[in-house]
DNA sequence: GAATATACATACATTGATGCATGATTAAAC
DNA sequence: GTTTAATCATGCATCAATGTATGTATATTC
């Protein structure tokens, strides 16, 4: 078989970064080679290296294939009606990991963001990613906290770059723990608790 | 060279361990070569296969050599007189990332940890003793938490094992966005102010 | 329908890393 | 002082993975 048609190229395309996705979330990136994601994706090497220039490339699609929550969650805070921007990010937070429980690509994602790739330097895309993405985050909900602060619903010592650095790293260690161990803890049923005392504390 | 004396092959039994903690902390565990090792070490490969079986030996003797804040906390809380539980949930969280932030040690070890290893398999060392030392930490505190619910400390609402995980979350995701950028937030004082929120949240 | 480009498979060349076996020299043990 | 054993260095054999070059059959284009 060969030379197929432009929609079965896609698909093996898309069969490809389903694979490695697969393989990389439960082996690891480095740990994966092309030829086991060939095989899973019932293809040759050959067909990688025509879809791919190489695995950076491979891992490059994958990431920008799927919106991460952290992205839908920028969208919508855009859009958003600031009735209540702390309810808003009480909602959201909760959205965030929410979605990391619910959604299998997403979840698979998250595990090789954050257990199943090694942070090697600074160029690297999958990092650059992770921490461009976090860093945008972080600075549109710091607006919704200034707007909660300035309402008066917040205690008067709040500063909003603390008060939403400590929630993303709370956001982000629950989902982190409850990767590493998924029976330890529901994440959603917790996370919603801890967060809500998290909101809580900052009312004074 | 050869022969040298016995604290002569402990010397450089620390050395290899030195190189390869700075390393894997700097270039990532699978990305860092034995030859490499041996190299910044200044010896070669046949020093390390005398002194450690493989790289995996390598990396639990390295793991094994530092005691963790995790575990120094945990001792701490053991002797501790436990006049004020929610006192000292506070201090031992501030001083575990105020460790990580002061040691460069355990900057390196929490590192390789957090970003700088693959958890590939449920039987990885490393992840295991990352998860062991969790959940032992977790029960500790967890049995501190309890205690100040029973003075009525905290809100009837609140459920100690929810609240620890809570905590070590937030601690957890702290020191893992601050190693991934640690010019973005000083980690020990909008740390402490979090953490301050968090337990504060949970009073009422 | 002839020409061309595409979508892969196949084969190969190269690299780098590992693990082991062996060697050399001297500290330690007796 | 002889023997033994420890501490490494050196060399080799092996292997897995990568990247690329080439082949091939079919879509697609004209």
């Amino acid at each position: 078989m060969v030379r197929r048609t432009k929609e079965d190229a896609m698909e093996t395309r898309a069969k490809l970064l389903d694979a490695a996705e697969a393989l990389f979330s439960e082996n690891g990136v480095t740990h994966t080679s092309m030829m086991q994601v060939a095989e899973k994706a019932g293809v040759t090497r050959g067909a990688i290296y025509h879809h791919f220039e190489n695995k950076m490339d491979l891992i490059e699609s994958l990431m920008g294939r799927v919106k991460l929550p952290i992205d839908e969650m920028r969208e919508q805070i855009a859009e958003g009606s600031e009735f209540d921007p702390l309810e808003e990010i009480k909602g959201r937070s909760k959205e965030f990991i929410s979605r990391v429980q619910e959604d299998p690509q997403v979840r698979s994602l998250a595990s090789i963001l954050l257990h199943k790739c090694e942070y090697i330097d600074e160029v690297n895309p999958i990092k650059l990613r992770h921490v461009s993405g976090r860093n945008e985050c972080i600075c549109d909900i710091e607006k919704l906290f200034e707007s909660a602060i300035e309402r008066g619903e917040l205690a008067t010592t709040v500063d909003a770059r603390i008060a939403v650095i400590g929630l993303f790293s709370l956001a982000d260690g629950l989902i982190y723990n409850w990767l590493l161990a998924p029976d330890y803890f529901p994440l959603v049923e917790y996370g919603n608790q801890a967060i809500d005392s998290y909101i809580n504390g900052l009312t004074r």
